[in-house]
DNA sequence: TCAGGGTCTGACCGATCGGTCAGGCATGCT
DNA sequence: AGCATGCCTGACCGATCGGTCAGACCCTGA
């Protein structure tokens, strides 16, 4: 079973990627990667520490993106926020929809996970962000049934071309978020 | 560490209902069942036949109201299918709220079990109806989006008094779902 | 008094999980 | 030739999972 080319660890990771898209990060094991690249479990574990670095990996990419996403959002408020979050939201869906598929709703439960904490601040300052500094609950629901929807929607539109989703989801997201006037500067 | 009184299986149906929204029906063990009512995991199956027992007894009632829905919505098309869709199943994600919220975002996985598979077909048809007629993208996706955010935002509204939640859930689906024409009847 | 049924339990089962470890094999450097 | 290094493996580990089972306990009715 040995194999040819020692590309074993670029092989290990797109398996990964494939099983985690089909069965979730807790519904694939080790030996399911292990059988879809044709390698060990042990080989797998030989290329990375452990499962969770798989998964970090994979998603490295989509992280960093919401992490500047982030830095963007500092010091911004009300409409200027909101249009930033929810246009950088929509651009970081769009492209990482197929790292965020892979999750397949299983955010709550790895957000909780300390290694995940920093992301779980930064989604609730992008919650934050969209719902506009209003404090009414309405608008707080809608930026939460947005940024829920958008992230476990996105693993359906895998197919679907950018330029049509992409002007698809900011029509919606400015039709769903009631729009925060700008303050007035002096 | 027998029990004084025989409610044993309601107690257990209680337990399992905070333990799945806690930490979601994969998440929860029968183990941590038993040891939050107080009595062993033999004695948890021996009032339930098995863990997915436990999960349908908690969701019967809101199955029960999404069958309803599907029927209601059977012979409907256009922009009266399309709002009977919206208000039915805001109603009955606010009315059973904490039923939906204890699957934690485990839809797809428990949806592809055999045993769910009619209320995968139920909420294909409550997605096509949202949409609309319109077999323009755009209008799948903004249905799509809501029927997740709702589905899984709604975990955080379970502390909202329902007259709040429902008229903003409301609000929010008309203003994201785009209006589909009536059909002109002769 | 005894039989029987409802309730509950500890002990146990096979399967699967993530992860470890010593060693085999090929390659390339000295 | 000898040795080190990188890659890979089967065997194994402890933990946990859902689920089974024989039997103990209690109550009730005959």
């Amino acid at each position: 079973m040995r194999r040819a080319e020692p590309e074993t660890r670029g092989e290990i990771l797109a398996a990964a990627a494939r099983r985690f898209a089909a069965t979730g990060y807790r519904g694939t094991s080790l030996q399911d990667i292990a059988t879809a690249v044709g390698c060990s479990k042990a080989t797998v574990l030989y290329h990375f520490a452990n499962k969770e670095a798989l998964l970090t990996e994979l998603m490295a990419p989509a992280i960093a993106m919401l992490q500047a996403l982030d830095d963007r959002l500092t010091g911004l408020t009300g409409g200027a926020a909101q249009r930033v979050a929810a246009e950088g939201f929509v651009d970081l869906a769009v492209r990482f929809r197929r790292e965020i598929a892979l999750l397949r709703g299983e955010f709550p439960e790895l957000l909780q996970q300390p290694a995940f904490a920093h992301i779980q601040r930064m989604s609730e300052r992008l919650l934050d962000a969209m719902a506009g500094t209003s404090d009414r609950p309405a608008a707080r629901i809608a930026a939460l049934v947005l940024l829920a929807g958008i992230s476990e929607g996105c693993a359906e539109f895998v197919d679907m071309p950018d330029d049509e989703l992409r002007p698809a989801l900011l029509a919606l997201a400015r039709r769903a978020l009631e729009p925060v006037p700008d303050p007035i500067h002096d």
